[in-house]
DNA sequence: AACCGTACTTAGTAACCTGTGA
DNA sequence: TCACAGGTTACTAAGTACGGTT
C-alpha cells in the first residue's frame, strides 16, 4: 500500500546501465545502487535516438526497441516452429487460428506421428496415475530421512537420496504431456474432454469461544453470528495501515451494518465507539500458535492440506492430469483493493455453491456439490478455458477457476503470444515508418493514434482502457492519459522537446520518466493539450477499441500489448548479448542475466517496495564480505610465510610444499567466495526496488533464456526455479542454441 | 460509438517454506 | 538446534481484449 507515496521524488528507476562495473570492481554494488536511485534523470539512449548515433555501450532499455529494429542484428532464421502460429493476413483472431490448424506447418511436424502419439499419451496418463502413489512413498522417505538420521548421514544415504531425486526427475520427464509436439485444436475448442471435482469451498464460520468479547462503547455486547463474522474480519486487520483508511473505515462500516441484526445496528452507531482488542488477540494468539506447533501437529496440517490438493487440485482434461491453478472458491473478507480504491474495506460475501457455474463435459461425472447444495448451473462449454466461475460482489466481476500455468491450456496460449511478438519483430520497421507518417496526417485522430503508439512503443506503456469512473482508483494506461500526466518541456537538462510523464497505471505503480522525443511527437503533444483542462483526456479521439482496430490491420494478432511482449522480449535478447561473455565464471554470468532481467523490469516499470529487512540484509552481507576480506589478507600472509618457509627449507621438505599448496587452495576458495559475495551484494543492491518475477513469468520468451544459457552452459536451474521450469518446459525441450527471437 | 459482459493475462503482496549459519 | 533470511507459492486484484447489443 501507498507505494506511490514512496515513489515521490525520485520516482521511477531507471538503470543508467552504461558499461556496467567490473565485478571484481567493489564499488560495483554502490554504483549499481546509484543508478537506481538516481532514476528518473534523462535517458542517455533517449538522444541518441534523435541524433541518430548509434553507440554500443549505452543499454538503457527505456528507448533501445525503438531504434534496434533498424539496426538490428541478423534476419530471423526460419526455424521450424517459426510457422507454427503464422497467422494468415486477412481474419481475425479466431479464424486465423482455424486456418493455421487446417494448413499450418504444425502439422508436418505433428501430424505424421500423431496416431502413435496418441497411444503414447494413453500410456502415459497410466503412469501418471501409477506415479503418484509412488511419488508419495518417495516424499514420505525424503521427509522421514532427515528426522531419524541426520545425525549419522552415510555416504551411501546421501548417494541414495541423489539417486531417487534423478529417478524422480526422470520420471516426471517421463509423465509429462508434450502437449506442443500435437497438432491443435480446430477453431475456439480448448478441450474435448473434461472432467474434475468442482471449487474447494472455504470452512466454515466457527463462532467466537466465550471468553473472547467485543465492546461497544466500554459495554460487553454478544453480536450474532453474522455481525461477529465480520467483525471479526476488522480485527484481524487492526495492524494492516488499511484500517486506519477513512474510505476502508467508510465502507467497512456501512458493510458491516448490512449484516447486523436491527438491535444491533440501533445500539452499533459509530466504528470509533467499537473495541475489537480481544477479537484481536485471539487472532494474535492463533497466528502465534500456529508458529509454535511442534513437528508433528505441522506435519498433520500439511497432510490434511495435501488430501484437499489431491482432491480439488487436479482435473482430467483430454486424458492427461493437469494441475488447476486456484482450486479454492475465495473467502469472505473484507475487500482490499490497490491505491486510493474507493470500495476499499467493503464486505467480500461468502460464495456459495449456488453461486458457483461449473463447467466441464457431457460425459464427465458432474462434480458433486457441497451437502445439502447445489449448483447454480452446469454448462459444457468446451470454447472457453475455465472449470467453475462465479460473480464476485464488490465490481460484479466474474471469477474464474482455470489451469495452472504449467498445463496445456496455459502453455500453449503463451507460446503462441511469443510468436505473435516474434512476427512483430519482422514487421516493425514498417509499422514505426507507418506511424512516424501518420504523426503528419491532417486527421486529428490519426494524429493521435500515431503518438499514442510511438509511446507504447517506445516506452512499453500499457494500452490504457477506459475505466468506470468510482469503481476502482483512478489510474491510467497510454490511451487513457490526461493532460495532468505530462509536462511539455521544450529543453530540460541538455535535452530538446522533453515529455515528463507522471502517473499512475496499473496497481496505482507510479510511472514517472523524463522523455526526450521527436520533434512531430513533441508539436503534436502540444497541440493536443491546447485548449483544456488538466483533467482532459490527452488523447480525446482515441481509445484502445480504435487502436487495436487499427493495429490488426497492419499484422494479424496484433494488439497493444505485443509490444510489450515484443521489446522486453528484444530488449532481453540484446542484453544478454551485449553483457554476457562466455569466458565469464557462473556468478558473472547471472549476474548478467539477472541485469539483462533488469533492464526489461525497469522498461516496464515493475517495482516492488523494497523488503522491510533490506537494508539490514545489505548490512550483514557487507559485514560478511568484510570478514570474507580479512580472512583473505590472512591466508595471503599464510601463504607467503609458509613459501618462504619453503624456500628456506628447499624443495627436499615435501610436507612444506604440500602446506604451501594447501594455503594456495585456501586462498583461491577464499577469492572465489568473496567474488560471489561481492557480486551478490551488487545484485541484490541494484534490486531494491524492481521485481524481476513479472517480466521473466510474462513477458520474456523462455527461448533467449533456455538457448542463453545453452551457449553459456549455465544449467537451467540456476535462471528457472522449478515452478517457472515446468511452466516453461514446451521452451526447454525444443530450443536448440541457435534460437533468435 | 457507447456500453456491457465475458474471458483471459498480468500484477504485487502476504503467507509459507526451507536451507543455512550462529 | 533454532532463528531467520530469502526464496517460493498462494492469492486475488487489476489490467487487456473483444464480441455483442443498443
Amino acid at each position: 500500500m501507498g507505494r506511490e507515496k514512496d515513489a515521490k521524488g525520485d520516482g521511477k528507476a531507471k538503470h543508467k546501465a552504461t558499461k556496467l562495473k567490473k565485478l571484481s570492481d567493489n564499488e560495483g554494488a554502490v554504483a549499481g545502487g546509484d543508478a537506481i536511485k538516481n532514476s528518473a534523470k534523462t535517458t542517455k539512449a533517449a538522444e541518441r535516438t534523435e541524433n541518430g548515433k548509434p553507440h554500443k555501450k549505452a543499454k538503457t532499455p527505456k528507448t533501445e526497441p525503438l531504434e534496434s529494429a533498424s539496426s538490428t542484428r541478423e534476419p530471423v532464421k526460419p526455424e521450424p516452429e517459426d510457422g507454427v502460429f503464422a497467422a494468415k493476413k486477412t481474419g481475425l483472431k479466431r479464424k486465423r487460428i482455424k486456418d493455421e490448424a487446417m494448413e499450418g506447418p504444425s502439422r508436418s511436424s505433428a501430424s505424421p506421428a500423431s496416431k502413435t502419439k496418441n497411444k503414447r499419451h494413453e500410456e502415459e496418463a497410466q503412469k501418471m496415475k501409477l506415479k503418484k502413489r509412488t511419488e508419495k512413498t518417495v516424499k514420505k522417505e525424503e521427509g522421514e530421512h532427515p528426522v531419524s538420521k541426520k545425525t549419522k548421514r552415510t555416504k551411501e544415504d546421501i548417494e541414495g537420496a541423489r539417486q531417487l531425486k534423478i529417478k524422480k526427475k526422470e520420471e516426471e520427464e517421463q509423465s509429462r504431456w508434450r502437449w506442443w509436439e500435437e497438432e491443435k485444436y480446430e477453431d475456439g475448442v480448448k478441450w474435448r474432454f473434461l472432467e474434475h471435482n468442482g471449487p474447494s469451498f472455504p470452512p466454515e464460520y466457527q463462532p467466537l469461544p466465550n471468553n473472547v468479547h467485543f465492546f461497544y462503547n466500554g459495554k460487553k455486547v454478544k453480536l450474532s453470528l453474522a455481525a461477529e463474522e465480520v467483525a471479526l474480519f476488522f480485527a484481524q486487520m487492526l495492524d494492516h495501515e488499511y484500517t486506519t483508511k477513512k474510505v476502508f473505515r467508510e465502507n467497512y462500516f456501512k458493510d458491516w451494518r448490512k449484516e447486523m441484526t436491527h438491535e444491533e445496528r440501533l445500539l452499533i452507531t459509530d466504528l470509533d465507539k467499537c473495541d475489537f482488542g480481544e477479537l484481536h488477540a485471539m487472532h494474535k494468539a492463533k497466528v502465534e500458535a500456529r508458529k509454535g506447533q511442534t513437528k508433528e501437529e505441522k506435519l498433520v496440517l500439511k497432510e490434511a492440506n495435501q488430501k484437499v490438493v489431491d482432491e480439488y487440485g487436479y482435473c482430467l482434461l483430454d486424458h492427461h492430469k493437469e494441475r488447476i491453478g486456484n482450486f479454492k472458491i475465495e473467502p469472505p473478507g473484507l475487500f482490499r483493493g490497490r491505491g486510493e480504491h474507493p470500495k476499499q474495506g467493503m464486505l467480500k460475501k461468502r460464495i456459495q455453491p449456488e453461486d458457483v457455474i461449473i463447467n466441464c463435459s457431457k460425459e464427465a461425472r458432474i462434480p458433486v456439490p457441497p451437502t445439502g447444495h447445489r449448483w447454480k448451473e452446469v454448462r459444457h462449454d468446451n470454447t472457453v478455458t475455465w472449470l467453475a466461475s462465479w460473480t464476485e460482489n464488490i465490481q460484479s466481476a466474474i471469477k474464474y477457476i482455470m489451469l495452472n500455468a504449467n498445463s496445456k491450456l496455459k502453455g500453449e496460449k503463451d507460446w503462441e503470444k511469443y510468436e505473435i511478438a516474434r512476427k512483430l519483430k519482422s514487421c516493425v520497421d514498417d509499422i514505426r515508418n507507418q506511424y512516424g507518417q501518420d504523426l503528419k496526417s491532417r486527421q486529428m485522430v490519426t494524429r493521435q493514434r500515431a503518438v499514442a503508439l510511438y509511446f507504447i512503443d517506445k516506452l512499453a506503456l500499457r494500452a490504457g482502457n477506459e475505466k468506470e469512473e468510482g469503481e476502482s482508483a483512478d489510474t491510467v494506461g497510454c490511451c487513457s492519459l490526461r493532460v495532468e500526466h505530462i509536462t511539455l518541456h521544450e529543453k530540460l537538462e541538455g535535452n530538446e522537446c522533453v515529455v515528463e510523464f507522471d502517473f499512475l497505471g496499473k496497481d496505482s505503480i507510479r510511472y514517472y520518466n523524463k522523455v526526450p522525443v521527436i520533434k512531430k511527437v513533441f508539436k503534436n503533444l502540444q497541440l493536443f493539450v491546447e485548449n483544456k483542462g488538466p483533467g482532459d483526456d490527452l488523447f480525446d479521439r482515441l481509445n484502445t477499441g480504435m487502436l487495436n482496430k487499427h493495429l490488426s490491420s497492419l499484422m494479424a494478432g496484433l494488439t497493444a500489448k505485443v509490444f510489450r511482449t515484443y521489446n522486453a522480449s528484444i530488449t532481453l535478447q540484446q542484453q544478454l548479448k551485449q553483457l554476457t561473455n562466455k569466458s565469464d565464471n557462473e556468478p558473472e554470468k547471472l549476474l548478467s542475466y539477472n541485469r539483462a532481467n533488469r533492464a526489461v523490469a525497469i522498461l516496464c516499470n515493475h517495482q516492488r517496495a523494497p523488503p522491510k529487512t533490506f537494508d539490514q540484509s545489505m548490512a550483514n552481507l557487507q559485514a560478511k564480505i568484510d570478514a570474507r576480506k580479512e580472512a583473505l589478507s590472512l591466508g595471503e600472509t599464510e601463504l607467503k610465510q609458509a613459501k618462504k618457509e619453503a624456500k628456506t627449507r628447499g624443495s627436499s621438505d615435501t610436507k612444506q610444499q604440500i602446506l604451501v599448496e594447501r594455503k594456495k587452495a585456501a586462498v583461491k576458495r577464499c577469492e572465489e567466495q568473496l567474488l560471489k559475495m561481492e557480486v551478490q551484494a551488487t545484485d541484490r543492491e541494484e534490486n531494491k526496488q524492481i521485481a524481476l518475477g513479472t517480466s521473466k513469468l510474462n513477458y520474456l520468451d523462455p527461448r533467449i533464456s533456455v538457448a542463453w544459457c545453452k551457449n553459456m552452459d549455465v544449467p537451467i536451474e540456476k535462471i528457472y526455479n522449478k515452478s517457472q521450469r515446468d511452466k516453461f518446459a514446451w521452451a526447454i525441450d525444443m530450443t536448440e542454441d541457435d534460437f533468435e527471437f
